[in-house]
DNA sequence: CATTGTAAGATTGTCAACAATCTTCTTGAC
DNA sequence: GTCAAGAAGATTGTTGACAATCTTACAATG
């Protein structure tokens, strides 16, 4: 007699929940800002228009809330997240760490060589992107790519579903941070130095490199955001308390 | 007229909502191992045993699981998490990089000054318990109230949770790594260091210190577990296959 | 004797209705 | 005209029942 008897195989579930189907339909009208942030999301509303009961609406927004992208108030409902500039910064912060964690490990894997021809290649298009003026949507698209391909680098289940819950919850501000030529070319170096580095298997120079450049990210962004909502708490002159 | 229509005033809840007290009660139990890792946990028993019905049970079940207390599997149910002891490595590496930038971020916080007092007492309570002998137990108890005490301190309510689920999914493992009157001398010096570069609002050496400490708590943390899993896998002369 | 197919039981998933609470609109007083 | 109190509507919280799926035990077959 095997003593397993109470493990449960842990098999990937081959078809998504319900719960998980409409938890991905509304993440992608809040990433997209369908949903803007402070948008309410009424229970009866989403279990209409996916037609199903309620039930299953509750358990998508769990999920959501377990991912940041909403806030849930007991007795008042669901809302999407609403980011202070504070808070943008600190989810920032934790990024650059664990980003820092991500890129060590991968750097310290002796199983590194499979993806570096990968990291190569896009790092390339990065940099000839960078030298092409007003492509930033496409620059956008490939560090997307990059981070795509260190998270399938990361033997971390939970490191890599962090980072990923972090990345959805900031996507909205990460694209601030790439909006001028000037801050792409310095980002460029960063990724060319942490392919490097990776290449070499200096886990400390990754990770320090990777710090640095989600920290620069951030400064960029929380700079860009200041100057939005500055401008945008100026509708009249009625708040000009300063003379 | 403002323009805060959307905006649900952020209340913190004055009476904790049903799941979450059902989801207190398992989750002590969970910690204190009266639900052993990979034990099922059964909606309707649950229910059943708190005079509710499933639809709170399921909502605590997906509490605890943000958490990582519980692992729920599709049409499968929870389970108490089971960690493999790659698993709990990670989550100490984890660990490792946010007390970092917690301590960090306390050390540069001009308002520090409030809790250091505090801060010192422990530490001092701490080196007369280290050497103490036998008081192994007092000992875990004084490093959980100084984390607290940083806990408090800590201004990020995303960090200040995030660091709180990865304590509790290791809280097991934890004092493993503080049972020999040797590590807890080590223990002292790492939590004097830490204090005395939050006194001087030395962020980098806080955050140096406090890497390392976690680091070193988790290599204890490992060696312990693996002597452990090692006996407990050799219940008879059956799998001794080295002669 | 091992293996596979089947059936019964157990467990999770979903639903619709009811209860409790919150929000908003109206009404009245000052 | 402004503010407070109350009622009506809307929304979330909870419940019990039903459906779908999984596990386990048993029997038939090689």
């Amino acid at each position: 007699m095997p003593d397993d008897m109470t493990r449960l195989p842990e098999a990937a579930p081959l078809t998504q929940s319900l719960p998980e189907q409409i938890a991905a339909r509304l993440s992608e009208r809040i990433v997209g800002s369908t949903y803007p942030p402070g948008q309410r999301i009424m229970e009866q509303a989403v279990a209409a228009e996916f037609a199903v009961s309620r039930g299953p609406v509750r358990e998508a927004l769990r999920l959501l809330e377990k991912d940041g992208l909403v806030t849930i108030l007991p007795r008042r409902g669901a809302q999407v997240t609403n980011l202070s500039i504070a808070e943008v910064r600190e989810i920032f912060d934790i990024r650059a760490m664990l980003n820092g964690l991500r890129d060590r490990l991968i750097a310290e894997d002796p199983d590194r060589l499979r993806v570096l021809p990968l990291l190569e290649a896009e790092v390339a298009t990065l940099a000839r992107l960078s030298r092409a003026p007003g492509a930033g949507e496409d620059y956008v698209e490939a560090v997307s790519r990059l981070n795509r391909i260190l998270a399938s680098a990361t033997s971390s289940r939970r490191l890599r579903a962090m980072l990923g819950s972090l990345g959805l919850q900031t996507l909205r501000y990460s694209q601030l941070g790439l909006s001028t030529p000037q801050r792409r070319k310095q980002s460029v170096q960063h990724w060319q130095r942490l392919v490097k580095a990776i290449r070499d298997g200096d886990g400390a120079a990754a990770e320090r490199v990777a710090q640095q450049r989600v920290q620069d990210s951030r400064d960029a962004a929380i700079a860009q955001l200041q100057r939005l909502r500055l401008e945008a708490a100026t509708p009249k002159t009625k708040t000009g308390g300063a003379a």
